[in-house]
DNA sequence: TGCAGTGTTGCTTC
DNA sequence: CGAAGCAACACTGC
């Protein structure tokens, strides 16, 4: 799922192939649905003005705020994607089917029944002929734009707590920003977007199990010593997953429907009752739930304080 | 066949 | 304020 490093993947792509070209048209075949919010596309009267306002648009550059990307245009204006769980944004040749309604690519990356290749909901055309495509098999994804100046004003961004990999993002920030949930869950504190953003399910494992932190370790009572482990794991790990192109264990692809090669890199994420890699260590992998959601770590050596 | 699992976030409730 | 639970959706795997 698209995490911190997917997201990246796909901005650096975004960066890489559309900059500097012209929305020439856009389409979508979103409809009305629970998330579908008086600002997002998934509104027909939203898409009206969303339409009016990015057509004619130049792309300036894209760039990632936790998870979400943004597209900044050349007319003052910001399109804000967010992915969820099933989104996928993918460059290439598109052709529209007047009889089932759709876009399929007209060269596919595998087979044409992948996710990724159906459910495409929206669809950019760029002016060099070639469009971008938005699949989003669940539909959960988030799309609207706003003014570039008022980005500081977003609920979606000014809620977000700093990005992991900047500079600013020091070991005594990271300790400000995880004290704020003093009592809670290291899991869970870690996914929480507001107190840092861009970790969800897999990265939190993979560094919780190299700091050798149990997932429902309480917060307040990780020593100083772990957490510094903490802080150089997380910074590692995410590195890693950019390094690799993304984690592509689920669907993930990048812009070019590829995949990208973390899943073959972890040690905790999806690895039940396998040894643990560590190592000299004798662990085995567990998975257990943690507000609902998987959580894998060794048994012997991620220490629950 | 049916139902739990999959992961992200917003909304509701407590 | 914070945390828990569920809903949004659609497919996979048992």
């Amino acid at each position: 799922m698209p995490e911190l490093p997917e997201v990246e993947t796909t901005v650096a792509g975004l960066n890489a192939e559309v900059r500097g070209k012209r929305i020439v048209a856009v389409w979508t075949d979103y409809r009305s649905s629970f998330h579908a919010t008086k600002e997002n596309i998934k509104n027909p009267y939203y898409f009206a003005k969303f339409k009016q306002v990015i057509v004619g648009a130049k792309i300036l550059e894209t760039k990632r705020r936790g998870k979400n990307i943004l597209i900044n245009l050349d007319n003052g204006h910001t399109i804000l994607i967010h992915m969820k769980m099933t989104g996928h944004l993918l460059i290439g040749q598109y052709t529209f089917n007047r009889t089932t309604n759709t876009w399929y690519p007209t060269v596919a990356h595998g087979p044409l029944t992948d996710p990724f290749n159906r459910f495409v909901h929206l669809v950019f055309t760029l002016s060099n002929t070639k469009r971008l495509a938005f699949s989003d098999l669940r539909k959960f994804a988030t799309v609207y734009f706003f003014k570039t100046k008022n980005a500081s004003n977003i609920n979606d961004l000014k809620r977000l707590g700093p990005d992991p990999l900047t500079k600013e993002f020091t070991f005594a920030k990271m300790q400000e920003r995880l004290l704020r949930r003093a009592n809670g869950k290291i899991k869970q504190v870690l996914m929480n977007q507001e107190i840092i953003a861009g970790i969800g399910n897999i990265y939190s494992d993979e560094m919780l199990w190299r700091a050798s932190i149990h997932p429902l370790s309480m917060v307040k009572k990780i020593p100083p010593r772990a957490l510094r482990k903490l802080y150089a794991a997380m910074r590692e790990v995410l590195r890693k997953g950019i390094d690799f192109g993304g984690d592509s264990d689920s669907d993930y692809r990048n812009i070019h429907g590829e995949r990208g090669n973390f899943q073959s890199k972890h040690n905790a994420y999806r690895r039940t009752s396998k040894p643990c890699s560590r190592r000299g260590c004798t662990g085995t992998i567990r998975r257990i739930v943690i507000g609902g959601r998987s959580a894998h770590f060794c048994d012997q050596h991620q220490t629950h304080y």
